[in-house]
DNA sequence: CGGTATGTTGACCCCTTTCAAAAACGGTGG
DNA sequence: CCACCGTTTTTGAAAGGGGTCAACATACCG
């Protein structure tokens, strides 16, 4: 089965029974691959889908009138996308790939009918959601209220523990896809400047961002100095037996 | 019924059974009331319970090390207190009151049962918790990509959108017991220049903050001048029949 | 091999913060 | 009713973090 990292994540907070993993995997309806930097997702479009990421890296984003761009979060295998749009019935975000992704499709009604089948299943996609507006809260404070070192530190530290979770990094590092301008627009700075932050981590010795690859050259450093607390991230126990 | 707010909230989203009606009636537990200023959750605390506001205003909030804060979002009437924290185990923020605030207890076990039970009232609670995240992303937008001016209009908006749901706010203003320090620590700014962009406001003949009430004085202008959209909090229909 | 996207660095400027201090406000007790 | 005191609001001046503009280096690609 490859949707393993959706398993996973849902199976550490509700222990799926057989009735209800084979609901789940009715849910995977379609395969569907997207080729990089298309949108995939037009904020303001009603859906009637959402996707579960199975390869690839994804992000979701809005757009202001003057052009800038507010990038909300990034997804990793794993991850649902657009499951707030399919809910709202209206999405109020843009989503792109960043690599070539394959996905899975899961039609809202599908969802809906496996929620009212299986209950728990409900319960364990709320988990889901929570667990990413936690993500979300932390990006908020992120912004609001640490400088562009710490910020971008942060966030470096949040992705690598989030990879590692779905097999794909480790404090060593991780692979990582991203531009200086998608980091600038997910961190709320420019470009120029994730540039210089990035040069200071490299020359303080506690990261290194070259040729798609993030080393964690001082994990534990880098982790005081950007006061990392990886709780939210992390899921002590199965909350439903 | 005193909780109007919340039925009606979970009601724009799912049409509520007669039984739903009285399962969610159900899960009111205990009234409890909580001073103005005083502590209500504390951040890394484990919850068994999240609450309902009733009456008055709160705000959920992460502190950093070296004592700066962030404010996450305000809590008016009908809107669910830590609900994340009941689904994620731990409180990953802390809760204040703003004033005086009346609460009904809603225990992590009943509303475990009442999804189980009722899986339509799972889908309203997944609804609304989707809804709060979507006002976080926009705070997370409005954080990252407006200046301060933008940024407080913006938020004076969503907050007269929000209040006038519940009918305490309308296009003309509404009464709002915030200080200037609370408004700093929610928009990522210092106090002294959250002083400074309402005088500007106001000078503007946009806004007016002034003895614990806003006054929209130029409504569309403002709205213009945001980039205000409010899609986002509001429900066209119900989803669910 | 030119062309386009990305990374790198410098100079300058502006929005916001910080520091400081005064004024206004609201409650409290005498 | 008033003096007193803590909180909140207001304003000024100076410093700084990050943005903008511009140029150049580098890498990738058909």
């Amino acid at each position: 089965m490859e949707n393993t990292a959706l398993v996973r994540k849902l199976g550490a907070f509700v222990a799926l029974s057989g009735a209800e993993l084979s609901v789940l995997e009715g849910l995977h309806k379609r395969r569907r691959t997207f080729v990089a930097a298309r949108e995939l997702v037009h904020q303001g479009q009603s859906d009637q889908a959402a996707y579960i990421l199975i390869s690839g890296w994804a992000y979701s984003y809005k757009v202001l009138r003057n052009g800038q761009r507010q990038i909300v979060d990034f997804q990793i295998p794993g991850d649902f996308l657009g499951l707030r749009s399919v809910l709202l019935q209206i999405s109020d975000h843009s989503i792109e790939p960043v690599t070539d992704i394959e996905v899975t499709e899961v039609l809202m009604t599908d969802l809906l009918d496996a929620f009212a089948r299986t209950p728990r299943l409900a319960t364990a996609v709320l988990w889901a959601a929570s667990r990413d507006e936690a993500m979300v809260v932390e990006h908020l404070v992120n912004i609001g209220r640490r400088d562009a070192a710490e910020r971008m530190a942060h966030f470096l530290l949040e992705l690598g523990a989030r990879l590692s979770l779905v097999g794909l990094g480790s404090k060593a590092g991780f692979a990582c896809p991203l531009t200086q301008y998608l980091l600038g627009d997910a961190l709320g700075l420019s470009a120029v400047h994730v540039n210089r932050v990035l040069r200071k981590l490299r020359e303080l010795g506690m990261v290194t961002f070259r040729e798609g690859y993030v080393t964690f050259d001082a994990y534990d450093r880098l982790t005081e100095f950007a006061e990392f607390d990886p709780t939210y991230l992390d899921q002590v126990g199965p909350l439903l037996k």
